[in-house]
DNA sequence: CCGGTTTAGCAAACCGGTTTAGTTACTGTA
DNA sequence: TACAGTAACTAAACCGGTTTGCTAAACCGG
């Protein structure tokens, strides 16, 4: 006896492509099997492991499928292989804000390298109305390169829950996961010490505002982390950076002029600025341009990152270098040895950073005079 | 009579959460179905249509499904419910290189947040072992948004005969589906016609190589209009644009100091300079800057896109300013709307561009002589 | 000509959910 | 008391594939 009526439907689906439009009902397994006369079985197999087959029959079948446009369902293939084959990335700020930041630019080519290489898709995730934890729970990946997921987020219990493999970027919020971090106290500490050496006392620090559903900065966060050690090392050169000193706001060229402009216009006119970010950095020096100062002789600008495009302002910007692309391929990495031996012990990564001295930094105005640098 | 034995497994399953671990085997809605006593369609609706049971019973099963740590799988709720809740964003260029265009980053925000409020996922699908059609059936979207997708691919007409809704962005690859387009002719015309104006006649035209599989612009794509309308409006101002004279690479920063170099090298000496990117033309100026020239004096640039950068480089930059972000929400929105009503006819968006005179462009070193400029 | 192996293909179980079409018990009305 | 209507829940079918276990025929050496 053959396959169940429903199993075939060859009524249903024309043998020829109407013209463009998504045609009413797409072909199934069971409609090739019963048009190639053979069993979904034979079909699997021509797809699969043809050599299972005699050559002529999966020839005849594939032709047969090929007539009726016949593709596999991918969901269905998923279902049974247990393996998505895409990888998912995960942010808890929206992804519209994302893109806009440079920094994901740089982040996303490493871990798109990564992924292409070993033919996996990438699925980025943000909050779904609001829920972090409601779009991984809808989300159909093989794990998680999860980016900047503060410590103190409110859902981050029900993502680790979830029980995907995950791999944290920036972040140690999951103490029991794979995680590849950056020097970042080395290098705020080396850009704090870098202006403070330079004669600057009066320094404002500019930013990222953390994500949504949060208001401050957790100490154990990324940011938190860079203004710690930028606070330390002031501190041992005589410096407190005060509350105030310290501002937020988006990571972009905007968000740096706005930081800037409210500093400026709230009496605040510091001689050095330390960003947490290049695209800030260069924010702040177009708003303080349009305040008529010039840099590095009236203000000093040291960014984070070190993106592209920071060589190539003028003048070029002083900056941290983190390997940012590097820091996504690890991440794939990573998380694909995680997804092929099971229990693997998860893997850690810590990269460095470094102190890349360009043209935004010189020293402190009130010390070029006294050194005998006149001031125009 | 219960369940089958295989609909329950609730011994496979630890209460607890061991720890971090992903768990050897995931819950499914039998075993919470099991533990709680009901059948799986009772489970089924206390997470789906809660109001068709009694409130206890369904606040009961929800809290068992807690307990067991319990999450309806993703992939088998796609399959049933024939929707995936995932857009996908198509291009025929590698995801690294998407990632490091800041085009894509534009055109990306505008997708993340047309897709994002509708509560859709972005899965990025590119060539799968070199090809298109392989990684288009691979991927569970609900339709996808095809960027640059050149007419003449070779893979195109398998990508059509996917038959999922598709809204092309710079492409009329297939004319029956919806489109986003962007006035590219009278964009390079402009370009070409200020640069002609200015008196410049030693012209070089910077551009986006074409896709992998590809050598050389078809017509009809982005490239190949911007680069006819060049010609054309370069003709009627007596100037005729060779080959020799029309280089392409990556659409980054190096790309286009590479092609500058080339160029220089190669003995051509332009006075102006048409890029069809950005990020091409801010590699131009830096590029020329290497050998000595001032931009605008002995240089004229213009650009193509408007990224935020542009007006960010010394001196600003003129460019075309085709708006990005609302050509990736429009697409989002266009592929919505046919999602939502299968038969409509699809819809097709022209968006305009224009000409941003900012400080690249100057007229020709030999014309400010004649005017009375001097050369330094 | 015989037992053993290989080849080719099939039916049924399975992946993990949702949905349809009931069934049962209870409530309200005439 | 009978009957309709509803609330609460369920068994079985279904989504569209892959995989397992099996059978029948062809092949093979002795």
């Amino acid at each position: 006896m053959a396959e169940k009526a429903r199993d075939a439907n060859a009524d249903r689906v024309g043998l020829t492509d109407p013209g463009g439009a998504a045609r009413a009902t797409r072909p199934r397994i069971a409609d090739v099997a019963h048009a190639a006369g053979v069993s979904k079985t034979a079909v699997s197999f021509a797809f699969n492991s043809p050599q299972r087959l005699n050559p002529e029959t999966a020839e005849r079948i594939l032709e047969v499928a090929d007539e009726l446009g016949y593709r596999p369902h991918p969901v269905a293939r998923m279902l049974t292989q247990r393996r998505t084959g895409t990888i998912g990335i995960l942010t808890p700020q929206a992804l519209s804000v994302v893109f806009s930041n440079p920094f994901f630019g740089l982040f996303n080519e490493g871990v798109a390298a990564a992924a292409e290489s070993s033919g996996h898709a990438l699925l980025f995730v943000s909050p779904l109305h609001g829920s972090l934890a409601r779009a991984v729970g809808r989300a159909t990946v093989d794990g998680f390169v999860a980016v900047g997921l503060p410590e103190g987020h409110p859902e981050i219990e029900q993502v680790r829950r979830a029980g995907l493999p995950t791999i944290l970027v920036d972040s140690t919020a999951f103490p029991a996961h794979g995680f590849v971090l950056v020097d970042d106290e080395t290098g705020a500490r080396l850009a704090a010490e870098h202006i403070a050496g330079l004669g600057h006392r009066d320094i404002l620090v500019v930013g990222v505002e953390p994500p949504a559903p949060m208001t401050s900065y957790s100490p154990d966060g990324v940011m938190g982390r860079r203004l710690g050690a930028y606070r330390d090392a002031l501190a041992t050169a005589g410096i407190d950076l005060v509350d105030e000193r310290v501002l937020v706001g988006p990571a972009s060229i905007e968000g740096g002029m706005a930081c800037f402009r409210r500093a400026w216009e709230d009496g605040l006119h510091p001689t050095a600025i330390l960003a947490m970010s290049d695209a800030m950095a260069i924010g702040v020096m177009h708003a303080a341009g349009e305040f008529g100062l010039s840099i590095p002789r009236d203000l000093s600008v040291v960014g984070f990152d070190d993106i592209d495009m920071a060589r190539y302002t003028s003048p070029p910007l002083t900056t941290i270098r983190q390997p940012v692309r590097r820091k996504g391929e690890e991440a794939v990495r990573l998380l694909l040895a995680q997804l092929e031996q099971h229990p693997a012990a998860p893997e850690q990564v810590l990269l460095p950073t470094r102190l890349i001295v360009r043209g935004t930094t010189a020293p402190a105005p009130s010390l070029r005079e006294e050194v005998g640098v006149a001031a125009s």
